[in-house]
DNA sequence: CAGTGGTCTAGACCACACT
DNA sequence: GTGTGGTCTAGACCACTGC
């Protein structure tokens, strides 16, 4: 449907033309793109542009070839990088979806606390409390974190999750004011689901990647009451940054975790 | 030079025909995998048999296709994988390459930890104290995550990394002693480099992949002594289980890590 | 210059899901 | 059956490296 409503003229106007080179001339040395790599920006920016929104399927690879005036292979291997990054997932004989934090099996994709014994899944969705959810101006370096100017609005939630009637970690996040206008407490605790599917549907915020950066500390007095420890026992510390497209931060996220049940599990290769 | 004395089989016996299809009849339903994974199953046998040492170049794309009777397509698939898995590496106009834990923008891979100020680099490599390197027999638990039998022989390294003089990280690591005959404390100490390196170099075991888990926890009275920090001050404690091809294990590290002017960093994605 | 990996196309067929 | 993603081939040309 999108197809004929898409600009018709091949990426960055190199004309194909026929036979076993469909490229009339390419790109010369210097800053030099591949067309493939030209087709996946135009995807993202329909992503980001929300042409189609998360969960649901985009075109097929031959419709998209169509729209963009290439060859089925060059949607395609544009399209594996996407899915290798996350943000499309490939389904053999339905087609490809706009990746989402709804799913059950990609739940809490950014969660790397585990149970020390059992499955991840067995345990089942945490009990969430709010503590309070606050709008408040931007610190200097929340607001450097978060690309904004000190002084601007921004929204703090602080939770405790607890697995088994344990609270084993204690949040706060700070979110930009202007994206997430509208977001209460109320509305935290009332919506089933992860916060990032949250995001999604409520406010268009869909989060890309993330960096966190893990320390161990001990408690202050109030957090120590809160996740119910004493003060002299050591957690985890963990300042997360997440970021939508296009790299903008859009989270920042400090979390202390007891590793007395848990622990964060982390695969290099 | 390989490529003569190579088995002159399509792999898994499906002759090629001719023509835009040139499988004669592929894999039933059941069990079906597609060509390009035997492919990649076949160059990975012949990385686990030292057919192709690490840094080394494997033989290029037209070589395999010919070999093993592909498309150069089918071949550059099954690299592309190999190379995702950081198992081989590709160099555009030079060749493709085994990965080693020797080459210098990818030293020290698995190791998360990082200064607060400053790139990883201007840092340059720690200072390496061998605390001890004692022979013994695996205890029950060392067995099980290295895949032994209790009583089997174990060899344990102990050592202190310290950057600027701090000490920092104490590292405590148990190795299969049938494949690490011969390692000494003095061959440890000697080594300029990557400690994955020496055992690439001089025991032809190469580590491809790594699990951690990470918990906070406070030294005893020996390991505060040793990084010369106080029995209340909280400590990363890092347990790495590291694998060789066909996910053998191979090491089990456990490293407590100090994070006041250092801190573990992970990306999500 | 030749050799390597990297890109692109066109076409055929397979595996899977829905109808 | 139809449509989707997935595999495979053959061939042409581009970009990079080193002789």
């Amino acid at each position: 449907m999108a197809s004929n409503t898409a600009p018709s003229f091949a990426a960055l106007g190199n004309p194909p033309s026929v036979g076993g080179d469909a490229l009339g001339a390419l790109n010369l040395s210097p800053a030099f793109s591949p067309l493939y790599q030209q087709i996946k920006g135009l995807i993202l920016q329909s992503l980001e542009a929300g042409e189609w929104k998360p969960g649901e399927a985009i075109p097929s690879e031959m419709d998209l070839a169509a729209r963009f005036r290439v060859s089925q292979g060059t949607v395609r291997k544009a399209i594996d990088e996407l899915a290798a990054e996350n943000l499309l997932v490939r389904r053999q004989g339905k087609g490809t979806f706009v990746a989402t934090h709804a799913e059950q099996h990609v739940q809490y994709r950014f969660l790397k606390l585990q149970p020390d014994n059992g499955d991840n899944q067995s345990e089942g969705p945490a009990e969430r409390t709010i503590i309070d959810c606050k709008r408040l101006r931007a610190s200097a370096d929340i607001a450097r974190t978060l690309s904004l100017r000190s002084g601007d609005p921004v929204l703090q939630v602080r939770r405790v999750l607890a697995y088994a009637g344990v609270p084993t970690i204690l949040e706060e996040l700070w979110l930009p004011g202007a994206p997430f206008k509208g977001l209460t407490a109320e509305r935290l605790s009332s919506y089933k689901g992860p916060m990032y599917a949250l995001f999604e549907t409520e406010f268009g915020v869909r989060m890309v990647r993330a960096e966190e950066s893990i320390r161990a500390v001990n408690p202050d007095a109030e957090q120590a009451q809160l996740l119910n420890v004493a003060i002299h026992v050591p957690l985890l510390s963990v300042a997360r940054v997440a970021y939508t497209y296009n790299d903008t931060p859009m989270e920042l996220r400090r979390g202390l975790y007891r590793t007395d049940t848990h622990h964060y599990r982390n695969a290099l290769s």
